[in-house]
DNA sequence: ACCTAGCTGTCATAAAAATGTCATAATTAT
DNA sequence: ATAATTATGACATTTTTATGACAGCTAGGT
């Protein structure tokens, strides 16, 4: 995973805090004083968000929300203010400017963790899962729930996976690698040979549809109504 | 409260205008130019009203409002049509498809405001306060009480707030987070795993009938009839 | 202000399910 | 027939969920 977060914060205990409560969560925490020192790290990749004081000594942070609402880089990264206790009637102005949470100081590792997982759920919604159907399998990823021939199929949650890439990728091949990229997930160390394991204890759980998930010798497997 | 409403039309002018107005007034602003657009932002949690303009380029308002209102996430969502002026005519094609009100632009914010209000306010009742029935529990909000057949069942109030929103949205699954946003509401610092405590809670206060609330392995968990 | 009872969140631990790996059998290609 | 490749069953480990216990909090009552 390995999401990047900006902190644009002038005060360095401040800031040093935030890096150690984000790394301790699994993301990579990136530093600035500045707007200016901030701008090293607008580049791709950009950041998944940015954590933006409110009072910095140069430029206020409703400019610097500003500018960044309107870099093209920039604008889709959401963006969580930081306002000392007090400052209330900057909450309404940050918000105008376009920053999506706000929070105010003193707060909880608990509190800022959650602001920032609540904040990239609503930014990046859930693609639209749309329910998938081939040959007598109906495979729904809002219920989360397969069925063949209109008989509920119990599938683990990697099984459930590599259905669905299956069925949302058909007619065509994929090695092992790639479903281990694709179903698995990048950066994952697994011997290749698990992908064997898991697609016959997905064929096994289907039953006799199974002859859709076909060996192609020598270069891996592949999910077709034809033969 | 931070209520969500989206705009789906394609004049970025009008589109910005609405926002700021929106915006000034403490709601939080979606943005789709098409329908397509529109869809990312249709999934929970969905937005409480829809702008939507009568003159799109591709697909026309009623087509939209019509597979609005059929969609379940979205049949409940108040529409507003935003019509140009002498398309009367119009105004009766678009309430018979199921807009809420209709709204000939040019128009000024307060009426806007206005006219979003009322919406709401004649919406919601209705929307919250029907008791809910799923195979012998009954649910209702009114009194505040929940049978299963026919039998009273004591709840907490997180139990019951929980207990409503999966009756109300069934054949779903939830993430714990999801969870969490809905039932405990945003800004509330919890651990995911208070939620497997509240649905263990919930499961042994409504009895037999807690085979419809189902654990889903690695994604959360669901309401349903049917196991 | 001081109790009390009910709710809630958290933690520790138990239980269950899923997963990765290996050894071996079966199949296919050369 | 031989080598290469895939299928399968078994098993240990890891991951995820269920459960019980407990302490803090809150609202209502005295």
């Amino acid at each position: 995973m390995m999401n990047k977060i900006l902190i644009i914060e002038d005060e360095a205990p401040i800031r040093e805090m935030l890096v150690f409560i984000l790394e301790q969560n699994g993301y990579q925490a990136l530093e600035a004083g500045s707007f200016e020192e901030a701008q090293r790290h607008l580049v791709e990749p950009v950041p998944v968000l940015i954590l933006l004081d409110w009072m910095l000594p140069d430029v206020s942070g409703i400019q610097i929300a500003k500018s960044l609402k309107q870099g093209d880089l920039t604008k889709h990264i959401p963006i969580i203010m930081l306002t000392a206790k007090g400052e209330e009637e900057d909450k309404i102005k940050g918000l105008e400017v376009g920053a999506d949470d706000y929070m105010t100081k003193p707060f909880s590792p608990k509190e800022l963790m959650a602001r920032i997982k609540a904040v990239l759920r609503r930014v990046a919604p859930t693609a639209i899962e749309e329910a998938v159907e081939a040959d007598g399998i109906i495979l729904d990823p809002v219920s989360h729930r397969v069925t063949v021939h209109n008989k509920l199929v119990e599938l683990g949650p990697t099984e459930f996976r590599l259905l669905h890439f299956f069925m949302t990728h058909p007619d065509r091949v994929y090695s092992r690698e790639q479903l281990l990229d694709h179903v698995w997930g990048t950066n994952v160390y697994v011997e290749d040979r698990t992908v064997d394991v898991q697609i016959r204890r997905l064929r096994k759980a289907i039953g006799e549809v199974n002859t859709m998930i076909q060996t192609v010798r020598g270069s891996g497997y592949r999910f077709s109504k034809t033969t």
